[in-house]
DNA sequence: CTATTGATGTTATACTATAACATAACATTG
DNA sequence: CAATGTTATGTTATAGTATAACATCAATAG
């Protein structure tokens, strides 16, 4: 399959699919910590599918809360195994909504931008390399060397659009 | 004095002018509040003039703990003061710092983008229209209508770049 | 096996933000 | 001015987010 520049996840992810779509996350979440000789471990694992199987941006204390059900945890087993997922790009971290979410395509190093819809709270993750392209070259103009770049838009995914303002 | 697309501030400004700089922006929050008839009242006044006296991204408890200097405070004192100068556009709230830092040109409607230096913390607004609507543009590529971006960069700012990496 | 390292458990605490209700200041108007 | 409605502030409590510090456990490596 040829990939585009931009890509996207999750509002194009229908319902029916979703199973699948969890599955096939852990699936590559293996195969990439493997390669790279780090540990996924059972939970890791869990909190990994926990985020996936939400579908939707979700707090950390909300996975606690689901991770309660298979065992004693407290916020540090779920913010440690937040930060291995976000150190190894299975998971992004939403600064405007204080939240988590999986990454769709973290087989490759990329700068993503996140559309949020305020109306269904769907979100989805692009990876436009022209805009981040056109993000660091604005910094630049000012003389600012960018390293790390937070995109997070909010507005209307399409079929939100459709269904008028409500 | 011809504005660009591109304004910044902040790492323009030398500690020399700091003291008009705050002037400046105490006058010109004095006048918008004035022409739109809402109320700049001394609370408020004084929460602006910290936000800019701090010349960085300040996070509301200092603002807290600078205000009680002047009286007795609690946290919804400052939050109900930053909301108001939000909602006017006199500051700005940076997601992903929790923290808070003076318009450098509230007199004008844009959306603007932050530049964060990690080395010296200081802070660089832009009001890139174009990056913006480039922005925008990248969301409607998948039929998303963009109506509030949050784009905050971490990088070097070029005093730091000179100085090498420390 | 044992030393070393990395991962998890556990408790406490720091930091960020808002709810809810009481009081005070300000504005309108009769 | 007095009565009233409205906006702003004071005050207390609590919700929500994240990390520090230290103990224990599990997985390698020698
Ligand atoms: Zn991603
Ligand atoms: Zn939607
Ligand atoms: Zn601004
Ligand atoms: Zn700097």
């Amino acid at each position: 399959m040829l990939e585009t520049a931009t890509q996207s996840a999750s509002f194009a992810c229908k319902r029916d699919d979703h199973e699948h779509c969890i599955a096939s996350a852990l699936a590559t979440a293996e195969r990439l910590c493997a390669e790279r000789g780090v540990r996924l471990t059972r939970l890791r694992r869990k909190v990994l599918e926990l985020v996936w199987s939400n579908h939707r941006p979700v707090g950390a204390y909300e996975l606690l809360e689901q991770l309660k059900s298979c065992g004693p945890a407290a916020p540090p087993t779920v913010y440690r195994a937040l930060d291995f997922l976000q150190t190894q790009g299975l998971v992004h971290r939403l600064a405007s909504l204080n939240a988590f979410i999986g990454c769709s395509h973290p087989q490759a190093e990329h700068t993503a931008q996140f559309l949020i819809c305020r109306r269904c709270r769907n979100l989805a993750e692009l990876a436009d390399d022209g805009l981040s392209n056109a993000v660091a070259a604005s910094a630049r103009t000012v003389g600012f060397q960018a390293e790390e770049q937070m995109v997070e838009i909010v507005g209307l995914c399409e079929p939100c659009r459709r269904k008028g303002e409500g």
